[in-house]
DNA sequence: GGTAAAATGTTTACGCTGTTTACTAAAATA
DNA sequence: TATTTTAGTAAACAGCGTAAACATTTTACC
């Protein structure tokens, strides 16, 4: 698409080895230890050639994040689609266990992304947003489907929000131009804030002495969402 | 109770003082700032004089995470007893309620308990755990409460949880000695997820453009649990 | 009350971090 | 071929946690 000059390759390469690298040393030491110094030195390269290549550690850190969001939202759809598309439970389950799957198996990525912020560190919404609107649209997307196929019955606590969250819920969808009802938005919003909890607490190791299993509790409160969601 | 020289006394009065500069460092620049050398400048001493108070720095961030549970803990007590004691709905909606206001109020002391944990820190489980209990104990003596007073009628995706999960429940009931039966057990640990991802999702701004007032999405989301777990 | 011991500091030092500046060598461009 | 752009290095600055050595104050005891 876009020309490319051998150097402009080049240029690529590097950065994507900077990337792999700094992925690398994320999964080994924890999210919160990256550090461009052992970055460069595992490259062989000194620690401010790595400036040429990212503004600066914040820099890194966010292209790290779009590239998992990136990487959730890959994910989700392809969960999202697996089972038969008139199947909505189905493919509400295999969505809802993608999700966690994914912060499993990348648990330094989903740290880096709804974890604590790195000291002094903000996320530039303009650029993390989009990807991140990638995977949230994963499951309206599927909720939406499920309800244009008359397949979708909240149970009532879902079903109509109180007047106030309501206005808010349709603000948002004008926004971000989402095609999606009211009861739509507020199971995705709802739901996205249950399963994030549950993967959250099982990544910081806070239901540990708890249960030993922890995919058990997780595929019972996704069962028990589609069931609150009505999904048939 | 323990009798106290004088030296104790002072003692115990300069480790009060680093936590209180603890915190408050913690307040303006963010959790995972943290910093001797800071805490010592402002205090008008020299960092290396603070290991006589904490075996090192994560030693004063273990002492800070069981002074926020143990805060937290005090909030949740005081917020399930305050309406009418038979009044369950009106309780958890006050607990639930609290535990909100309280990480909004202590943002950076709960990203400290529940955040990404700082570059190498881990707890040690032995003296954070009991103070953790306190705050768990709190969701459960309700829900148990209501239970004996025969106001717990949860839907059926909570009342019964599949057969495996079950066993773990009450495996986690004995190993702690809870007095409480599978379903209070299962709605606890579900119920607190379900609050504690959307918590996370306000205190690290990943609402911040979707709902403007996240009082009213957190709010809705009480309820609909008080609705789904059946407490009259 | 004087003395030994314990507690509480400071100073210095080591190795780590992110980042800036100045300089050099190589590559692409005109 | 001459010039400009790019990619790297080396040196330096300011900050960090922490360990060791040393000084000083406070307590406890004969």
């Amino acid at each position: 698409m876009t020309a490319q000059t051998r150097r402009e390759r080049l240029r690529e390469t590097t950065r994507e080895e900077i990337r792999q690298t700094a992925r690398q040393q994320m999964a080994e030491q924890g999210a919160a230890a990256l550090s461009l110094r052992a970055i460069a030195r595992q490259m062989g390269m000194t620690a401010p050639a790595l400036y040429r290549y990212f503004e600066n550690r914040d820099g890194l850190v966010t292209a790290l994040i779009v590239e998992a969001y990136n990487s959730l939202a890959d994910a989700l759809e392809a969960a999202s689609v697996a089972p038969p598309p008139d199947d909505y439970r189905r493919r509400m389950l295999e969505l809802g266990l993608a999700y966690r799957e994914w912060a499993i198996a990348h648990p330094q990525d989903y740290a880096l992304i709804f974890g604590m912020p790195i000291p002094g560190y903000k996320a530039p919404e303009e650029i993390t947003k989009p990807p991140a609107k990638r995977a949230m649209d994963v499951f309206i997307s599927l909720l939406a489907a499920a309800e244009q196929d008359g397949k979708l019955n909240p149970a009532p606590a879902y079903a109509a929000p109180p007047a106030a969250l309501e206005a808010q819920l349709r603000a948002w969808a004008a926004t971000y131009q989402l095609a999606a009802s009211v009861p739509v938005l507020y199971l995705a919003l709802a739901g996205w804030g249950r399963l994030h909890g549950l993967v959250l607490l099982e990544i910081f190791n806070h239901l540990d002495h708890i249960v030993e299993k922890k995919g058990d509790l997780y595929r019972a409160e996704v069962q028990a969402l589609i069931e609150q969601a009505g999904i048939e």
